[in-house]
DNA sequence: TCTGGGGTCCTTACCCGG
DNA sequence: TCTGCCGGGTAAGGACCC
């Protein structure tokens, strides 16, 4: 539905969809898997499929799809373990492409992203031409890799409008026929609609956009809650949502899945300290620090467990999170075996943030052993992560020296 | 060998203080 | 003093997305 349109939109915005990205940056590096059904997927016995290569899409075969089901289906298909550090960089170079044609970029994962591109019709011209100056670019930069493109003017539509025609599509959607466009597709396609909430919207009769567009808003939020009326919004072709550009984040978490379950509670300390390892060394490493630790706990049976706590001080330290998270799993006794184990830190505050909230509003005292933690850190931070989080005799040293510092202190 | 790992947002329940 | 109501904060879990 490439339009050409005669006056300008409200807004331009655009959503780029790089095509099976994980599978194609490997058909890139390695020419001998061009043209090949692969699937990209760790070797694991549990995992699943995390892209499919087009060549390998007819065997019905997709993201999320256990592995074995996967093989099942196409013998044929090569299985390539991921790389996520040369997807990381290529998402970069990809990235920057876009940074070039917008100065508001909002991305939503190494793969995609939003283009607010408003305005820019004297640069590149109208939305067809945006679109193919902005596929031929990302082409140009990586080497051949193609990305689908969408252009609309709110970011539902556009978003869409890129998985429209896929791969290598360019679907443009002029604002005044968005709503019609949306009409005839499925409820599937209602961004936020999961299978739980279309087989509740099929069961209310609803099966296409347009029937959801035509329903009685009150009867969405009294039926679905909160997200109905935004379905009704969006079914119109409505979003008010704006480009925005990169978002802090609210938490950090890991987690893995075991070959085997278990329900030894050594055993499990032992991956709840793994996972906090990774959190605390991932915090350090972005200049933030967490007000929650939370541990979650799977069953064979997949029932999620989780338990949480907020903490009086933020913390970066591993051995904080680690001790937090056992005293959780204490607290909550859990029946095993379980598959899958992994912690998260939430409430994240910037360790500038933080410095501030304690000038403002922490006592002198507090203030002085902030400041002597974070001297700890910055000088014994590398050692403390890469030694099991034991304190280091010399930084044991000087946390005894500012402690009795403190207590020398007149303020207290 | 049937179900990953990284997240976000929302709902519901509960506690607490006024 | 007791009860009800309200709002905020917190916690647990569900649904969803890529």
């Amino acid at each position: 539905m490439a339009t050409k349109h005669e006056h300008s939109w409200p807004r331009t915005i655009a959503h780029a969809d790089m095509d099976a990205f994980y599978a194609a940056v490997e058909q890139l590096d390695d020419p001998s898997l061009r043209g090949k059904p692969i699937l990209v997927g760790p070797r694991s016995h549990r995992g699943v499929v995390l892209t499919a290569s087009y060549e390998a899409r007819p065997y019905r075969v997709g993201s999320a799809m256990p592995m074995a089901k996967a093989r099942r289906l196409c013998p044929d298909a090569v299985i390539v373990p991921p790389r996520f550090d040369r997807y990381q960089d290529v998402s970069r170079t990809v990235m920057s492409v876009f940074a070039t044609f917008s100065p508001d970029v909002e991305a939503l994962s190494l793969d995609e992203a939003f283009l607010d591109m408003t305005g820019a019709e004297q640069l590149f011209g109208d939305p067809e031409a945006m679109g193919r100056r902005l596929k031929d670019a990302v082409c140009d930069a990586t080497g051949g890799l193609t990305v689908s493109v969408g252009l609309s003017s709110t970011k539902y539509v556009a978003k869409v409008a890129s998985s429209y025609l896929k791969p290598d599509g360019l679907t443009i959607v002029p604002p005044e026929q968005a709503k019609a466009w949306l009409a005839p597709l499925p409820v599937s396609r209602l961004w936020g609609a999961g299978p739980k909430t279309q087989e509740r919207l099929h069961d209310l009769g609803l099966q296409t956009i347009a029937d959801v567009a035509d329903a009685d808003p009150k009867f969405l939020l009294k039926k679905l809650g909160k997200p109905g009326l935004l379905f009704h919004s969006l079914a119109h072709a409505k979003d008010p949502r704006a480009v925005t550009g990169h978002r802090g984040g609210k938490s950090i978490g890991s987690e893995h899945t075991l070959d085997t379950d278990i329900s030894d509670v050594e055993e499990i300390k032992r991956h709840l300290r793994r996972s906090a390892e990774n959190i605390g060394r991932r915090l350090r490493r972005k200049g933030t620090q967490a007000f929650g630790v939370s541990v979650k706990l799977k069953t064979a049976d997949f029932q999620l467990l989780s338990r949480q706590r907020r903490l009086n001080e933020a913390t970066d330290v591993t051995e904080t999170i680690y001790s937090v998270g056992v005293e959780l799993l204490k607290a909550f006794d859990p029946r095993g075996p379980f598959r899958l184990i992994g912690m998260a830190a939430y409430d994240l505050v910037s360790t500038e943030d933080k410095t501030q909230l304690d000038l403002f509003g922490g006592s002198a005292r507090q203030r002085q052993l902030d400041a002597a933690i974070d001297d700890l850190s910055e000088r014994y931070g590398a050692n403390i992560v890469h030694r099991g989080n034991d304190l280091t005799t010399p930084s044991l040293a000087r946390l005894a020296a500012t402690l009795d510092f403190l207590d020398d202190d007149p303020d207290d």
